[in-house]
DNA sequence: TGTACATCAGTGAACGCGCGTTCACTGATGTAC
DNA sequence: TGTACATCAGTGAACGCGCGTTCACTGATGTAC
C-alpha cells in the first residue's frame, strides 16, 4: 500500500489487460466463448503466445475475467435503468428494455452469462453476487409496486418477469425465431408488460 | 430397391451406427455437444479412431445426426402428449409436463437443440421442420381453444406459451436457479397455467 | 456342400494442426543514489 | 545529471497432447455358382 496507485508500469499493464479482453470479445463474438483460444488472441495482437502469461495466470482465469465483465456490465446496465425517482412499473420497464439493448448489442455476451455453461468452467463467487444484485433490483420494484401483499408474491413476480425476459430474448439471440414471420421485439414487449402487470 | 430390406449387413451397421450415436449422448452429457470428440468415442468403445468412418462421414454428420434424433424424439414425445381426444387446455399442459420432463432427462440434449448454438454448425432444414411441427401443435391447441378469435391472437399466444416454458427450463438446466430458495417445478406449473390461461 | 470371389469392418501408421503451458533468455523501462 | 542496478514485458524454442482425417492393409463375413 505504499506504492503509488497507478505507476505508469500499472497503467499500461492495465491498458494491456484490456486490449487482451477486447479481442477475447471479439472472438467470443466470433465463435463463442468455449472455442476462445489464448493463441489465437496473440495472433491478433501481433504478439507471441507466451506473453499472454504476464497478464493472466492461464485461460481459465482470463475466461472468469470476461465472466465478470459481462456481468459488472450488465448489473451497472440495469442499475443505470431503473432510475430511483421512477415508479416500479417504470423502473421495472426501463430495465427491460436496457437488457434486451444489451444482449443485442453483443449475443454471445449474453449467452456467456445464461446459455449453455461452458463446460469444465465454474463461475467465481463474484459473479454470482452480481446475478444477485440484478435479482434484488427486480424484486425492490416488486415488493414497492406490490406494498401490501405477501413478499412471497414479489419474489414470485421477480422470477417470472425474469425467466419470461429471458425465454424470448435467448430464444431469439439463439437463432430460434429466424424465418419465423413475426417480431421478437413485439413479443418481448407484450411479456415486459404482461410481467409487469 | 432390389436388395432385401435389412440385409445381416445392415442391421449390423444399424446397430453399430446406434451404439456410436449412445456414446456420443454419453459425452454430451458430460461435456456439452461442442466437445464431442470422435476418438474419444472410439475409444471408449475399444474401437480404433477411423472405424468410426464406416459410420459417418465425418464430424459434422455425426452431430447432425444428434440434432436430428433430439428433434425427433422431442416431436414425437409432445405429439404423444397431445392426446387427439383431449380438450386444448388440457393437451396443451400435457405437452409442458412432457417438455419439462424430456428436458430434465437429458439437460444437454435440450440444450443441443435451444440452447447456444454450437459455433459453425448449421442445422439441417429437416430439424427445421421438426421444431415447426411442434409449433404446429401449439398453434392448433391455441386455435382451436380460441375458436373465433383472431388467429393472430393464437399465434401470439403459442409463442408465449413457448418462451415461457423455454425461460424456465434453460434457466434451470443451465443451473442459474442452483442457491435459489425455491422450486423451480412450481414455477413451471404457474408458467404453464399462466400461458394457457 | 464346397469353392472362388467380392464385400467391407476395422487396424495401425501417418499427416498436419493448434492447443495450453514452461522455460531460459534479452532488451527495454524504471528506480536509487 | 549520470551511473548502477533491479524489474519485468516479450521472445523463441520446446514440451506433450489430442484432434480430425487419409490411406493402404488384413481378415472376417457374405454371395454366387
Amino acid at each position: 500500500m505504499s506504492e503509488a496507485v497507478s505507476s505508469p508500469r500499472e497503467r499500461y499493464r492495465g491498458q494491456v489487460r484490456e486490449e487482451i479482453k477486447a479481442r477475447c470479445w471479439e472472438q467470443v463474438a466470433a465463435t463463442g466463448a468455449s472455442e476462445l483460444s489464448l493463441n489465437a488472441i496473440a495472433r491478433q495482437m501481433g504478439v507471441s503466445g507466451p506473453a499472454l502469461y504476464r497478464y493472466f495466470r492461464n485461460r481459465d482465469e482470463l475466461i472468469t475475467e470476461l465472466v465478470l465483465d459481462a456481468y459488472r456490465d450488465l448489473s451497472a446496465t440495469c442499475q443505470a435503468a431503473a432510475r430511483p425517482g421512477d415508479p416500479p412499473a417504470v423502473r421495472l420497464g426501463a430495465v427491460a428494455a436496457a437488457l434486451r439493448a444489451w444482449a443485442l448489442a453483443a449475443p454471445h455476451r449474453y449467452l456467456l452469462i445464461y446459455g449453455t455453461p461452458v463446460p469444465g468452467y465454474h463461475a467465481p463467487p463474484e459473479a454470482t453476487a452480481l446475478a444477485a444484485s440484478i435479482m434484488t433490483l427486480l424484486l425492490d420494484a416488486f415488493t414497492e409496486a406490490d406494498a401490501g401483499a405477501a413478499p412471497a408474491g414479489a419474489l414470485r413476480r421477480a422470477l417470472t418477469f425474469w425467466t419470461r425476459l429471458h425465454g424470448v430474448l435467448s430464444l431469439e439471440v439463439a437463432g430460434h425465431f429466424d424465418g419465423m414471420e413475426f417480431d421478437p421485439a413485439l413479443l418481448y414487449a407484450a411479456e415486459t408488460d404482461a410481467a409487469i402487470g
